[in-house]
DNA sequence: TTGAATCACATTTTT
DNA sequence: TGTGATTCAA
C-alpha cells in the first residue's frame, strides 16, 4: 500500500515555470505514505457479526516471545505488564513512551485478547500507523491489523459511519473541514444580516467550535448568552446545526460530539461498543479536550481498562480546547488507578535536558516529575543573533553544512519554527544552497482550492444534500450562474425544504430566474445525475476522470495556460492518480469511504523521516519526533512567545511548553537564533530577543555569534533570576502526583527588562494615561507605536511626538 | 454576470 | 505580505 502524493505549492508559483520544475524535485511534499492504515481490515471488520480474525479462525500459532519486555527498564516493564484497571502513565519527553504503549498492547495481545477488542487513540494518523507497524513486528502483522487504532476523529467517523442512521444521517455523510464550516457560517451571517465587519466569521466559528468541544449545544449556549457577540453566536450556532444536519454533513468537532450524543441517546449502542472494547488506550492524553475525555470515559465505563499516557509539560493545544483537567481529574474518576512515572530520558544530552528543565520550571502548575538521563553532558546550546531573516537563512545553511561535516545525516536535522510562514526565508536559503528538504504542513493537499473544487463534484455524487459542495461546484468553471441566481435558487430551495441540487433540477419552476441561469442549473444537476448513475457500474477512477473532464474543470486549467493554472492542473491530475491508487489498494473501497478518509488526513501524516533531507516544520508538528540536531529560528518576543501571548499568564505558559517541546526534540545539538529585524505585516520591525533565551541557565549556552550578545539577554544575566532557579535536574522520585510546584517566578521579576521601549512595555502618555505597547512599526523618525491605553483603547502614535515614558 | 482594480485587513499553532 | 471583500466598468 504505497502512495505517491505530491502537491504543488501555490507559494512557489510566483517563481514561474522554470523554477517550478526544479524546486519540485528539491522540495519534497512528495512523500511515500500509507493511507488509511486501518482500512485494510477496518471496514471488513463487522462488530456485530462476531467474525473472528483470520488467524484465530485458522488456529495459527502465536509467534510471540516475552523478549520484548526484557529490554525495558523497571518502571517501563511494570507499566507494560500490569494491563488491567485504570492506569496513568506520566511520560516525560524522550522516556520511551511509544515503546511502552507498543509493548503494553503487544502484551495484552499475548495474553490472548483478540486484537479488535483493543481501542488505541493517537494524536495523528501517522502515530497510529507507526505503532501498528511496531506491534506487528512483535506479534505478527495479521494479529496487529484488526486493532482499532487511529485518531479520535478517524475512529469515531468509522463508528458514526456504522451508526449514522440512529442519528438521522446516512453513512455517506460528508465531513466539512474548517474552510467548509467557515463558508457555511458566512452564508448564515449574510442571511441573518449579521455584518462580517462587526463580527468576524472566524471568531464566531471559533466560538462555536469551542462550545462543541466543551459539549455546549445551541440550547445550552443560548441559555448562557451574556453579551452581544454571544447573542450572535447563539443565533448562528442554531442555524449552523440545522444547516449541517440538512446537508447530511458533520464538521470535525461533530465527529466527537455526535458520537457522544449517539451514546446518550441509545444506551444499547454504547453498551455494544463498551462490550467490544475491553481495553482503551490513549496517547498524548494531555492534549485531549473535554469532549474526547467524555467519550473515552463512556467507552471505558464498563471494563475500566483505560490507560492514558501523557506529559502535562508538553500540552500545546489549549487553543484547540485541550484541557489539562483531563489528566488531573483522572484520579477522581478512577480512584483505584495506578500511576507510572517514566522519568529516565533516553534521548537527549544532559545539557539539553537541563536547559529544558530550566525553561519549564518557570511554569506555575505542573505534575511533579523529574527527568534525568545517563547520556553524556553534551555540547552547549548555540545562540546566534543575526541581522535579518536572510542572514538567518544563510546561518541555518551554515549550521547544516557543519553538521554534515560531522557526518550527521540530513534526515537527523530539523528546523522547527513557531509559525509556518517562517519557512519561507529558510526555504529560500536552502534552495540557494541546494540542500534538499522536506516541508511538512502549510496548506495540505486536500485543502488546496483546485483540489477542493474537484472534490466538490465527487462529494455531491455521494451526498446530494451537500449544499456546501453544490455552491462550490455549481459555477466552477463559470456557467453563468452568478450571485443573484444563486440567491433565488436558495430562496426557492428553502421554502420547499429541499437541498440545492434537487432544487436545481426544478430550476424552471423558479420565478424570475434568467433563462441562462435556468439552463445552467439544470445542466449542472443533470451532469451530476449522469455521473451518479455510473457509480454502480463504472470503476471509481473512471467516474472521477469523467466528472472532472465533463464538468470542464480540467479544461479550464488547460486553457488558461499560466504557470498557476498549470500547477492547479497538475494537482488535479495527482488527485486522479491518487484515487486510482486508492482503488488498487482497497478493491472494495467506495467513493464515500475514500472521501471520508481523506478529509481526516493531514500533511503530517505523509511525513517520513527517511530520505536524506532536512526537515522543516512547526514545533506543533514536531511533537513526538526526535532529531540529532534541532535548529529553532525566530527566538524573538512577539514571535516566540507569539503576539500578545506574553501578556496572558496562561498563554505564556503554553508558549513556554511549546518551547520545551522544541528543546526536547534534540538529541545532541540545539541551535537557537534570533534576528535584529524582521518583516512582519510587510513592515520592518525590531523585535527584542525572546525571553525564553534568558530562561536557560547561562552555563548551558554559547553565544558564538559575531554580533554582540542580545541586549535583553545580557541585562537579564545571572543574578537574581539565576539564584531563584530550581536545581537543574532533580533525582528524587518521591513526589506524588498531586503535588504542584509553586509559582517559581513572581511577575515582578520581569521588571528587569531594560527600560527601553518594546512590545509589551507599559508606558505613560500625557493625555491618554497608562497603556501597553502592542506593536512597534517603522524605523527612525517614522517609527509608529500602537498602544492600548487603559480606558481609552488602542491608539497609533508617532514615536517622535508621543513623548512616551516607559514605566 | 464577470473580471479587474482597489482597498482594508489581519496574521499562531491543527484533527 | 497576501488575502478577501468591495467597487466599478463592460
Amino acid at each position: 500500500m504505497t502512495w505517491r502524493l505530491g502537491a504543488v505549492s501555490s507559494r512557489r508559483q510566483k517563481y514561474g515555470l522554470s523554477l517550478l520544475s526544479s524546486s519540485i524535485c528539491n522540495r519534497s511534499l512528495t512523500t511515500t505514505k500509507t493511507l488509511a492504515t486501518d482500512n485494510k481490515n477496518g471496514d471488513s471488520l463487522d462488530l456485530f457479526s462476531l467474525t473472528l480474525p483470520d488467524n484465530v479462525k485458522r488456529g495459527e500459532p502465536e509467534v510471540l516471545s516475552d523478549d520484548f519486555v526484557s529490554d525495558l527498564n523497571d518502571v517501563q516493564r511494570e507499566a507494560v505488564m500490569n494491563t488491567d484497571g485504570p492506569t496513568l502513565i506520566v511520560a516525560g519527553a524522550g522516556s520511551g513512551k511509544t515503546r511502552v504503549l507498543t509493548c503494553r498492547i503487544a502484551w495484552i495481545l499475548s495474553n490472548g485478547v483478540e486484537p479488535w477488542r483493543l481501542l488505541a487513540l493517537t494524536f495523528t494518523n501517522k502515530a497510529a500507523r507507526e505503532m501498528k507497524e511496531r506491534i506487528g513486528a512483535i506479534v505478527g502483522e495479521r494479529r496487529a491489523a484488526p486493532l482499532w487504532m487511529g485518531t479520535f476523529h478517524s475512529v469515531f467517523s468509522r463508528i458514526l459511519r456504522r451508526e449514522a442512521e440512529a442519528l438521522g444521517y446516512t453513512s455517506s455523510f460528508t465531513i466539512y473541514d474548517t474552510d467548509d464550516s467557515l463558508s457555511v457560517i458566512r452564508q448564515i451571517m449574510a442571511g441573518r444580516g449579521i455584518s462580517p465587519q462587526d463580527y468576524a466569521p472566524k471568531a464566531i466559528r471559533n466560538r462555536i467550535s469551542a462550545a462543541k468541544n466543551s459539549m455546549v449545544n445551541p440550547g445550552l449556549y443560548r441559555a448562557q448568552v451574556g453579551n452581544a457577540l454571544e447573542e450572535r453566536v447563539a443565533r448562528v450556532y442554531e442555524d449552523y446545526e440545522l444547516k449541517l444536519k440538512g446537508s447530511n454533513a458533520l464538521d470535525f468537532d461533530d465527529l466527537l460530539v455526535k458520537t457522544i450524543e449517539l451514546f446518550e441517546l441509545r444506551p444499547e449502542i454504547l453498551e455494544a461498543w463498551q462490550d467490544q472494547f475491553r481495553y482503551v488506550l490513549i496517547d498524548e492524553y494531555q492534549d485531549t479536550n473535554r469532549a474526547q475525555y467524555t467519550v473515552v470515559k463512556m467507552l471505558a465505563g464498563k471494563h475500566q481498562n483505560i490507560c492514558v499516557v501523557g506529559d502535562d509539560a508538553q500540552s500545546i493545544y489549549r487553543f484547540r480546547g485541550a484541557d489539562i483537567r483531563n489528566i488531573l481529574d483522572f484520579e477522581r474518576d478512577y480512584p483505584n488507578y495506578q500511576i507510572y512515572r517514566l522519568e529516565q530520558n533516553y534521548r537527549s544530552t544532559k545539557t539539553i535536558l537541563a536547559a529544558a528543565d530550566d525553561v519549564i520550571g518557570r511554569n506555575r502548575g505542573q505534575i511533579k516529575k523529574s527527568l534525568w538521563t545517563d547520556n553524556d553532558q553534551g555540547e552547549q546550546i548555540s545562540v546566534l543573533t543575526l541581522r535579518d531573516e536572510r542572514d538567518e537563512g544563510s546561518e541555518v545553511v551554515r549550521m547544516i553544512r557543519d553538521e554534515q561535516q560531522r557526518e550527521v545525516s540530513l534526515n537527523e536535522i530539523a528546523v522547527l519554527y513557531r509559525i509556518n510562514s517562517q519557512s519561507l526565508s529558510i526555504e529560500d536559503a536552502l534552495r540557494r544552497a541546494n540542500i534538499p528538504y522536506t516541508l511538512v504542513g502549510g496548506v495540505a493537499f486536500y485543502q488546496r482550492a483546485e483540489v477542493k473544487d474537484a472534490l466538490a463534484y465527487l462529494r455531491l455524487l455521494v451526498n446530494e444534500r451537500d449544499d456546501e459542495s453544490f455552491l462550490r461546484g455549481v459555477n466552477r468553471p463559470a456557467r453563468g450562474i452568478g450571485e443573484v441566481s444563486i440567491r433565488r435558487l436558495r430562496a426557492a430551495a428553502e421554502s420547499r425544504g429541499w437541498p440545492l441540487l434537487q432544487m436545481a433540477h426544478h430550476a424552471d419552476e423558479i420565478k424570475d430566474l434568467t433563462p441562462r441561469a435556468t439552463n445552467g442549473l439544470r445542466n449542472f444537476a443533470g451532469m451530476i445525475d449522469t455521473w451518479r448513475t455510473r457509480l454502480t457500474d463504472a470503476p471509481l477512477p473512471e467516474i472521477a476522470r469523467m466528472a472532472l473532464t465533463e464538468s470542464g474543470l480540467i479544461g479550464s486549467f488547460k486553457d488558461e495556460g499560466t504557470p498557476e493554472a498549470m500547477a492547479r492542473w497538475d494537482n488535479v491530475q495527482r488527485l486522479l492518480s491518487h484515487i486510482a491508487e486508492y482503488v488498487e489498494t482497497n478493491p472494495d473501497g467506495t467513493l464515500d469511504q475514500y472521501l471520508q478518509e481523506i478529509s481526516l488526513i493531514s500533511d503530517l501524516d505523509n511525513y517520513e523521516q527517511v530520505d536524506e533531507r532536512v526537515t522543516l516544520m512547526t514545533i506543533h508538528s514536531a511533537k513526538g519526533l526526535e532529531f540529532e540536531t534541532v535548529i529553532v529560528p525566530g527566538m524573538e518576543e512577539g514571535l516566540f512567545p507569539i503576539g500578545q501571548s506574553a501578556s496572558d499568564q496562561e498563554e505564556l505558559e503554553e508558549e513556554r511548553r511549546l518551547f520545551y517541546v522544541a528543546v526536547t526534540r534534540a538529541k545532541k545539538r540545539l541551535y537557537l537564533t534570533n534576528c535584529e529585524r524582521r518583516y512582519r505585516f510587510g513592515e520592518l520591525s525590531y523585535p527584542t530577543p525572546s525571553r525564553f533565551l534568558n530562561e536557560i541557565g547561562d552555563e548551558h549556552l554559547r553565544f558564538n555569534s559575531t554580533a554582540p550578545r542580545p541586549r535583553s539577554a545580557s541585562s537579564f544575566s545571572s543574578t537574581s533570576i539565576q539564584s531563584r532557579r530550581r536545581p537543574i535536574v532533580q533525582k528524587s522520585k518521591e513526589e506524588t502526583f498531586d503535588e504542584w510546584t509553586p509559582d517559581p517566578l513572581p511577575d515582578d521579576d520581569y521588571s528587569q527588562i531594560p527600560k527601553t521601549l518594546q512590545v509589551g512595555s507599559i508606558v505613560a502618555h500625557d493625555s491618554f494615561g497608562k497603556g501597553r505597547v502592542d506593536a512597534i512599526v517603522g524605523e527612525g523618525e517614522k517609527t509608529r507605536v500602537t498602544v492600548r491605553f487603559e480606558g481609552v483603547g488602542r491608539k497609533q502614535l508617532m514615536l517622535k511626538f508621543a513623548k512616551l515614558r516607559v514605566l
